[in-house]
RNA sequence: CGGGGUGUAGCGCAGUCCGGUUAGCGCACCUGCUUUGGGAGCAGGGGGUCGCAGGUUCGAAUCCUGCCACCCCGACCA
């Protein structure tokens, strides 16, 4: 039978693409530029954010919900926030339909126009802040702890699946403090749980940093970023935690009475990943059999394929062996489906990324053994029946850290050392991947870069060596190594 | 919004340049038999306003005009 997927070498674009197509993950909605998440692609965002919202959870934060609506003189409170997002807003500017007067379906009721336009949210700042104005008047409310889930619009030019969607799907950590000190330790605690989450479970090394000026979010003080990179050698920024200085209580006029009776503005942090994490995991280890899942973000973790059909002795073990997975508590689930061969079913599991299959014939029960095959390397081996439960516990913690590791081999060798502008453009091209170079520190250089060559600053990393160089591009003296990338 | 491309069955495509029987192929689907240790084989069957609207013509998927949608590359961005 014909490769249904591209090759992930031959046209990385269209290698996405496919897997998300033919894994079940998610498709294209009529409305333009959103997608629909499909059962498989949720699941696996389900697994993600429960395990994230344990985490927030863990480190003190408490979920709430604010509206999906943003009153428009909100967004311009705060000058440089309404002008990092007013060009891509979706704006309500009417409440009501009406049949059309020449009987061709409905049309907006023109009497129905609004006093005041209504911004669908791209990020809820403007709206918490306004609230929290009425929530905070003393120290003693402080530190105000709060995440939501929700969904969020931004009207992108070019969308791509999970990448980049009109609407999406994100958690946004809002939290308020009494000192600078606290709001600056949350913003770089909430980017080690990012961290924390993007290595122990999605299995995807990520880089830590501080973002430069420019890539700052708009109204922030300080960025920062984990970024990953993705097996075409281009950078993923998978998740910010930003420090908002007093710009947002200023604006909301957010002030506290503090333990020596004096009135204060507070600190503010702001915090979030979105269901872009899915198109992160999706191109960190996927190959051109189709999706591959960690173990630990596996909705399904193993599935047993009889050989070469359901029979009674066959159901007999895979039942023992379903109890004995269960009993350690890996999801499991066994394909009874008589109307599909063995081999489309092995096929079709590795093309979903379910991390570990069983298989089960007759000829291997005579021996009393099954036939375990790992996802990751397409590895079989035969395990005795009563060792199978606690093989693969094992080989699923085996999985999870193979993934890690050849991402960052992956990542290694992609992250090169370079101290021309010659170098830096070879690089560039041939190899792609992070490069490390000196910057002299100014947003002319850093655009004079991204225009000559498309990289830009991903980040100055948290661990950035101090040493003293030169800008390869303008030649001026730097005290450190940045990390560039071209970048999705 | 610029540059390129594509619209023909659920999906993927051929046919269009050079108009001419009843619009075709693969996958999927339905029925039957044989199969079943890596995407089964054979036989039969169902499914189409050829993106939309005009025009040219005895005759249009094919030529002309206008429109629409989607994809890729840029600008924007998580």
């Amino acid at each position: 039978m014909a490769k249904e997927i591209t090759s992930r070498t031959e046209d990385y674009s269209q290698w996405y693409q496919d897997i998300v197509k033919r894994a079940n993950l998610a498709e294209n909605s009529a409305v333009r530029g959103c997608m629909v998440i499909k059962p498989n692609g949720f699941a696996i965002w389900e697994n993600m954010r429960d395990q994230l919202d344990k985490m927030f959870k863990d480190t003190g934060h408490v979920n709430a919900y604010f509206p999906l609506f943003i009153p428009k003189s909100y967004l311009s409170r705060e000058a440089e926030h309404v002008e990092g997002f007013a060009k891509e807003c979706a704006v309500v500017t009417h409440h009501r339909l009406m049949n059309d007067p020449n009987g061709d379906g409905v049309v907006v009721d023109p009497s129905a126009k609004l006093e005041e336009e209504l911004i669908v949210r791209p990020t809820s700042e403007t709206i918490i802040w306004d609230t929290y104005k009425n929530w905070i008047q003393s120290y003693r409310d402080l530190p105000l702890l709060i995440n939501q889930w929700a969904n969020v619009v931004r009207w992108e030019m070019r969308t791509r699946l999970f990448l980049r969607t009109a609407e999406f799907l994100w958690q946004e950590g809002h939290t308020a403090h009494a000192t600078k000190e606290e709001a600056v330790a949350e913003t770089e605690q909430m980017l080690r749980v990012y961290a924390e989450f993007a290595e122990e479970y999605m299995a995807m090394p990520v880089i830590r940093g501080v973002k430069t000026p420019n890539e700052r979010f708009a109204g922030a003080e300080d960025t920062y970023t984990i970024e990953a990179l993705m097996q075409d050698g281009k950078a993923l920024q998978a998740g910010t935690s930003h420090f908002l200085g007093q710009n947002f209580a200023k604006a909301f006029d957010v002030k506290f009475m503090n333990d020596g009776n004096k009135e204060e503005y507070v600190w503010a942090t702001s915090w979030g990943v979105s269901t872009r994490l899915m198109g992160a995991l999706i191109m960190t280890h996927s190959d051109d059999e189709g999706l591959i899942i960690p173990p630990k973000l596996a909705p399904t973790k193993v599935v047993i394929v009889p050989i070469p059909k359901p029979v009674d002795i066959i159901d007999e073990q895979a039942h023992a062996i379903m109890d004995a997975l269960k009993k350690q508590g890996i999801s499991v689930k066994y394909d009874q489906d008589p109307k599909k061969r063995p081999g489309f079913k092995f096929a079709q599991y590795e093309l979903e990324g379910i991390p570990v299959r069983i298989g089960i014939g007759k000829r291997d029960l005579e021996k009393g053994v099954v036939e375990v095959a790992r996802r990751d390397t397409k590895e079989k081996t035969s395990v005795p029946i009563a060792e199978v439960a606690d093989y693969v516990t094992n080989l699923l913690d085996d999985i999870q850290n193979n993934l890690f590791q050849r991402a960052l081999k992956l990542r290694e060798e992609h992250t090169t050392r370079v101290d021309t502008a010659e170098e830096f453009e070879q690089v560039l091209e041939e190899k792609g991947g992070f490069i490390l170079a000196h910057w002299d520190g100014t947003t002319e250089t850093e655009l004079m870069v991204k225009e000559k060559t498309k990289a830009t600053i991903r980040c100055i990393a948290l661990d950035q060596e101090k040493e003293a160089g030169v800008d390869p591009f303008s030649g001026k003296p730097s005290e450190g190594r940045v990390v560039y990338a071209r970048a999705y």
